[in-house]
DNA sequence: CCGGATCCGTTTCGATACTG
DNA sequence: CAGTATCGAAACGGATCCGG
C-alpha cells in the first residue's frame, strides 16, 4: 500500500490506514458498502454526495488492489458488476461505527438518536457481528465469484 | 462544519465526520495529539511524514474552528504556542484506536504486536479512559488558556 | 442501457522560500 | 519558533465517448 518507502515507524501502525481513512471518497464508498448494502457502480454514483465516475472507478480499483473489495460479475445477465467487501474490508466495521458514533454526538444538525445510534451505544459488538454476518451472507448468495 | 447545504441525510450521520476523517493531514495531527503528546507547532512539523508548515497551520486552524483543538500561549516564554485537544477532540479516541487496531492487523510490515496493540485488544475501554485522563491532566497543568 | 475510460478546465494541495 | 506567500503539481468535476 505504501511502497516500502518509509523505513521508520512510530509507536502505532497508523500509516497503513492513512490511505483508507485519509480519503474522503474512499470513506464514502466504504460507508455505502457497509451500511447501505450498495453493490453496483450506478448505486455508488447515486449517493447524494455525487461522486464522479472516474473517481469512483479509481477508488474501487484501489480498494480491490488492497483486497478490501472483491469484484464479481453476474454470469447470467452478463453486464452487471457486483462489488463486495472482503473480510479485510468488513473488519473496518468497528472503526466505522465509532466514527459514526462520534459524528452523531457532535453533529449540530443532531439527528443523533436514530435507532442505529442507540444500538451502537448499547450493543456495539452485537451490531458489528450482525453487520458482518449479513454482508457475508450477501456475498455468499451472490451470483458468482470471479477471478 | 457543513454549512447546512445538504437537506437530506442517510441512515447514519457520517458527513459530519468526513472532513476530519477524510483528510490525511488532519488525521496525522490528531494522532500526534492523542498518542505522542505533541503540543508545539515544531513538534508536528517534526513528524516523519513531513507535513508542510502551511498545511499544518491550515489544519490546526480548522481543528480549532471545529472546537477540537484549543490554542494557548505560554505567557512567560511568550512565543511558545501550545495546542491541546478539547473534550470533543478527545472523544475521537475510540475511533482512532479501532483504526490503529485494524491497521495493525493488516499492515504487511506487521509490527502488529506491540504492547500498545495488545492493550487495545485486551482492555480497550480502560485504555481509552487512560488516554483521555492523561490528556486532560496535561491540559489543566498547561501554562494558561487563552482566547 | 451499464460500467467505465478519456479528455480538459478549474480548484485545491503541498513544497519551498521567506517573514515577523 | 510560528506562521505567510508563492507557484508548480496533483486531484477533482463534468462532459463525453466507448465496448458489451
Amino acid at each position: 500500500m505504501k511502497s516500502a518507502a518509509k523505513p521508520r515507524r512510530s509507536t502505532c501502525p497508523f500509516d497503513y490506514a492513512l490511505e483508507v481513512f485519509g480519503d474522503r471518497w474512499t470513506l464514502l464508498v466504504l460507508r455505502d458498502l457497509l451500511f447501505s448494502g450498495k453493490r453496483h457502480f450506478r448505486e455508488f454514483c447515486a449517493s447524494e454526495e455525487g461522486i464522479a465516475t472516474n473517481i469512483l472507478t479509481d477508488r474501487l480499483k484501489k480498494l480491490e488492489a488492497w483486497d478490501m473489495v472483491s469484484r464479481s460479475r453476474d454470469p447470467e445477465s452478463g453486464r452487471q458488476v457486483i462489488y463486495h467487501l472482503t473480510d479485510k474490508g468488513l473488519a473496518l466495521t468497528p472503526a466505522m461505527l465509532e466514527i459514526i458514533r462520534w459524528s452523531a454526538k457532535y453533529d449540530p444538525e443532531g439527528c443523533a438518536s436514530t435507532a442505529f445510534i442507540r444500538r451502537i451505544k448499547r450493543d456495539r459488538d452485537g451490531l458489528v457481528a450482525e453487520i458482518i454476518a449479513k454482508a457475508r451472507r450477501a456475498r455468499r448468495d451472490s451470483p458468482e465469484q470471479s477471478d
